[in-house]
DNA sequence: ATGTCGGATCATATCCGA
């Protein structure tokens, strides 16, 4: 079974691309971020037609997420209990015999905006939201655009930018706690050592420097851990295609 | 070079968020 996530940065400009990664990389269970659409919006028969359901949590302009899955999926919540006022951020799914979650962390702007303390209040809810959900102990899969850094290795300068969004031991705590309560960050399990980023600003040339963070992670619980068999960030995917502009986020994907 | 995107609007140019 292949699990993905990607942020599109807006389903409806990215549709030709996820389109043509489904075609060549055929996962079976995909968390999708950043949709910028309503659920009336979402194209879920142009998706069925290439063989995936969708189960969906839009709002308009902003934010949106969604879990696409080849076998049936039925979803079991939408959105961060209690903190809802920052938008269409997370959506859990039954597919494919595992508890599916695909969440878009606020971005926090920096660190002396007003937006830092809610993104830190907003990890500490999910933390929490997510140990209700995995007392149940069952296979459980949670994925996303954390936006966060989540060690100095996942960032392409952790000497220029610590203590900047992304690179906070405030925002490294709240992860930690996440994880602790008993998740694996699969990329991070599969290549101990490696150097490699899934995002990369637009600006200032970043992609072709290598500029980049690690922020779309794929966690589970040590069941699925066991079951890994590879892990990869699909950087074909961040590269212009033909004159179609990618997201500037790198799809995920790991096979169990 | 804070150099680019996607989406919305008091829209065909400018803003906001990332």
């Amino acid at each position: 079974m292949r699990i993905a996530t990607w942020n599109v940065n807006g389903l409806r400009a990215r549709l030709e691309f996820l389109v043509l990664w489904l075609r060549e990389r055929r996962p079976d269970l995909v968390g999708l971020q950043e949709l910028k659409l309503t659920e009336e919006q979402f194209p879920h028969s142009l998706l069925e037609t290439e063989g995936y359901r969708a189960v969906v949590h839009g709002q308009k302009a902003w934010n949106g997420v969604a879990i696409l899955s080849r076998h049936p999926v039925t979803v079991t919540q939408k959105g961060l209990p209690g903190q809802e006022e920052f938008g269409a951020r997370l959506i859990t799914a039954d597919a494919g015999g595992l508890s599916f979650t695909t969440i878009y962390c606020p971005n926090g702007k920096d660190v002396g905006h007003p937006d830092f303390p809610r993104k830190l209040a907003w990890l500490e809810t999910l933390a929490t939201h997510l140990r209700g959900l995995h007392r149940q102990d069952r296979a459980a899969v949670v994925c996303g655009d954390f936006n966060i850094c989540p060690a100095p290795i996942d960032s392409w300068n952790e000497g220029l930018l610590r203590g900047t969004i992304f690179h906070t031991a405030e925002e490294r705590a709240r992860f930690a706690a996440i994880v602790e309560g008993g998740l694996l960050d699969l990329f991070r399990r599969f290549h101990p050592e490696a150097r490699s980023f899934s995002w990369w600003d637009y600006r200032a040339g970043a992609f072709p420097r290598n500029q980049g963070l690690r922020l779309d992670l794929l966690l589970a619980t040590p069941d699925i851990a066991e079951r890994l068999r590879s892990v990869e960030i699909d950087r074909d995917y961040r590269k212009k295609k033909d004159d179609r502009i990618p997201s500037d986020h790198a799809p995920v994907f790991a096979d169990l």
